[in-house]
DNA sequence: TTACAATGTAGAGTAAACTCGAGGTCAAGA
DNA sequence: TCTTGACCTCGAGTTTACTCTACATTGTAA
């Protein structure tokens, strides 16, 4: 449902990023809200946040609405992040694009040698 | 000069990715080509690019001409893959800019209530 | 009620990409 | 000439984020 193993949840539960509750038996019951909080780590994680930063996100949020000013602020610095990663990656697209353009003159070139020898 | 360690050029070297001269001392000499070659790999790393495939780019280049064609397919699918790998970021800087102007209700609101407490 | 498949825990193992340390070499300045 | 600082090699160590193994427990279907 997560898209994430057994081991990972396990894993994000040992680091407390994730703490749902247990049934009778001690097994864990993900819920609804458990289900979204996992698909922002995802998020979070996708966009390079580091699972030390998530953690401590993860913290103030159990401490609850006392932390929301702290927690925006991670989230507004992680925007800034992001928009500066986002920039980064456009820029080395369009690099590509023109090593690539680049290819296709030179494979160009090497064809018209070798036809010119045939 | 590249803004890598001396000991990730190094590694670098070791894993093939980069074979500078060495003087008569032994000394390694890095070359105009050489460095923005490792430019252009600082690149592909930030790309997201795993060093192994960025080794297998440069053992075709090191092969010469004949491999143009191969390269130039490399850098047309990483094109491919950078292009999704931004179009999912910007998707998330969008749910993350949703986010923070929730949180930005959600600390009026308590704000709110706090006044209307006093 | 017995077998089995899914879960549970604790701890070890892995992959990627560096990063560091020990001990040796060597060219240039005091 | 002597020292010092930058390099050299080889191999070990580190960090991050999982991933796996062994062994115990438990709800359910035959």
């Amino acid at each position: 449902m997560t898209g994430l193993s057994i081991h990972t949840l396990r894993y994000y539960e040992q680091e407390n990023l994730i703490v749902p509750l247990r049934n009778t038996a001690n097994r864990r019951c993900y819920c609804e809200k458990d289900l979204s909080w996992i698909a922002f780590i995802k998020r979070l994680k996708a966009t390079g946040m580091p699972i030390k930063e998530i953690k401590k996100y993860a913290e103030l949020r159990a401490k609850g609405d006392e932390t929301l000013e702290e927690r925006m602020e991670m989230l507004v610095n992680h925007r800034e992040s992001l928009h500066e990663q986002i920039r980064l990656l456009q820029e080395y697209e369009e690099s590509l694009d023109q090593k690539i353009t680049f290819y296709r003159q030179e494979i160009e070139k090497v064809r018209t040698n070798t036809k010119k020898q045939e």
